[in-house]
DNA sequence: AAAGAATAATTAATCGTTTAACCAAATATT
DNA sequence: AATATTTGGTTAAACGATTAATTATTCTTT
């Protein structure tokens, strides 16, 4: 393989030093710094072999790489893919690289990728937060470095957060329900014991409470670890249990939860809209093409991945990290 | 912001020189070249400042980064999302870090892309091709770059591939309509002049020819910048024409028109499995819930991942790129 | 006892870029 | 005419890690 086009060959081209080339490469030529000529020649010759500074060597010189790292739970879900792309469309503007990973919600996965991403020198990090992330999250707050947690947070770190109001958006979902004259709403939500869920869970909760429709057995954790049998155990107890009056309503808290149990109510002919009533967390393309539509919660995806990369790049440049929460509202499919 | 540790501190701290350091830490204190105690003493201070080498300063001394770049098409797209995953999860086993990118189907940006990633120095390069994109890829080939193209390919360019036989993956698509006592097959495919989809097209073409069923009217060509209003005119001609002869079957060559294609099918009446049978390219978490589930072409999404990093990987450490088309075999999500 | 080998470390150059500090010549100012 | 300023560059150090070459000990071997 050829060797790389580096400043010192066109210097050595122009018969001139690194320097200059450099200055000129910079548009550091101003304030008569190299002549007009130069500054030309160094160009044209650049452009001719196809110069590409290398970003290593820049990023070592400088300190910093231009380049974000972003850590999800999993670029296959639609949710976090979208986001992945608005923040990577978005940072480019700015000048920054993102590099996307994959925690598949795995804590010492997280602690892994936070090495590899240091290692890389990224300027900064957007973090969608694992479970018991916590402490690896908390030593970089320490140390000031820049990141903003991401759909996610933990409640006693003082750092970046950009969320949504999970317990609003839920209460919508479920009155969304009441409204549609169901009396028995179901909870399906993730065992994870972070503020995001538990937020979504107490809408549910205080809702339905509120409207004098709360039965504990109503209520159905799913670990994602074993997210396809739970489901069934789930459904099947609040469908095809003698001893329980059905529900009529089905709250979906995620999106992945919602596919799995609509799978699972077809598969057993359970029919959603006229047997029981669904809405869920985000959208899928699934939702249109099924004989009636599930309406569902949607996050404003891309203002999310666009607040996220402001508020990491404000602390790149200013050097500085001023702990916010920035929380953003989602809305119903239905409205509007 | 607290420094970054270097092996200059741990140096300092141990009161040693950074080569020492350097060894013991990439595992070349073998051999009698540092004691034992040494090198215990070196790996504790770096354990315990939780050292992290700088991968831009390793990067430019090796002159290799231990990082690939990908380019897809568009990664909010499930397709494209799950081949990021698998590539990924699989290049880290490698010990190489992934930066994902996006093209949207842009020549510009292919070539904006590529800069980038050859300024951030990418060992090499996974690129699913836009459709004018053989000049700038081709200038890599010349150059000996390491690359594999994933999905499609270019007829005239002699470089690494990993693709599926879209011919042979198109024909078992069609033979299955027929199969079903469909009599007027219609094909929805890209414009895009590359030959994946030329191929999609050839294997429909020769299927229904075969079967004495083909009628060019049937053909329609759809533009991804106006993939919606190209679909509902080219569904609106076929359904609601009074002078065409409706379809009873449709095969989507892709799975974005498939999605916008039943969409729009169901918001206007038609049946699908009732009124007329479809089939398309790749799985979307959508045809599980339909009424009745839409067969589709299964890609081996985790195998062409997988197999696009080791052609890679293999360039490489060999320093030499052996032209090779690799192929793999879909299947029907019916079969088995 | 002298030479050779093994052990254990150091020195210094290098990768490509940036940039503060410096220098020389031409031009302007007093 | 002497001095100051502008113009147009160059030098050399630095970023952090790697590694060939070197040096200084200690241990074997004859």
């Amino acid at each position: 393989m050829k060797k790389r086009i580096s400043i010192k060959t066109i210097a050595q081209e122009v018969g001139i030093s690194n320097a200059t080339v450099s200055l000129v490469l910079n548009d550091k030529d101003k304030e008569g710094r190299v002549s007009r000529e130069m500054a030309e020649k160094i160009r044209k010759v650049a452009k001719d072999l196809n110069y590409e500074p290398n970003h290593l060597a820049r990023g070592l010189r400088m300190g910093k790489s231009q380049t974000i790292g972003l850590i999800v739970a999993d670029i296959s879900n639609p949710f976090f893919a979208n986001l992945a792309f608005h923040i990577q469309e978005y940072a480019e503007k700015f000048g920054y690289s993102v590099i996307i990973t994959n925690t598949n919600e795995s804590d010492a996965k997280l602690v892994k990728i936070l090495d590899v991403l240091i290692g890389h020198q990224v300027d900064g990090l957007i973090i969608v937060p694992t479970e018991h992330g916590k402490p690896a999250i908390e030593e970089l707050v320490k140390k000031d470095f820049p990141l903003v947690l991401l759909d996610r947070w933990y409640p006693e770190l003082q750092t970046c957060y950009v969320v949504i109001d999970n317990y609003q958006a839920s209460k919508t979902a479920v009155q969304h329900l009441i409204n549609k004259k169901c009396k028995r709403i179901a909870l399906f939500g993730y065992t994870i014991d972070l503020p995001h869920m538990q937020e979504r869970k107490r809408g549910y909760v205080d809702t339905v409470k509120k409207a004098g429709l709360f039965d504990e057995n109503l209520i159905k954790d799913i670990n994602y670890i074993s997210i396809d049998a739970d489901i069934k155990t789930a459904l099947d107890d609040l469908f095809f249990n003698e001893k329980n009056e059905k529900p009529d309503g089905i709250f979906f808290a995620t999106n992945s939860i919602a596919l799995h149990g609509l799978r699972y109510m077809f598969e057993r002919g359970v029919k959603v809209s006229k047997d029981v009533k669904a809405i869920c967390f985000d959208k899928s393309d699934a939702f249109d093409l099924m004989e009636s539509p599930v309406p569902c919660v949607l996050q404003p995806i891309p203002e999310m991945g666009k607040l996220a990369v402001d508020v990491l790049i404000n602390q790149i440049v200013k050097g500085t990290v001023i702990p916010s929460k920035v929380e953003l509202f989602a809305k119903l499919s239905t409205e509007e």
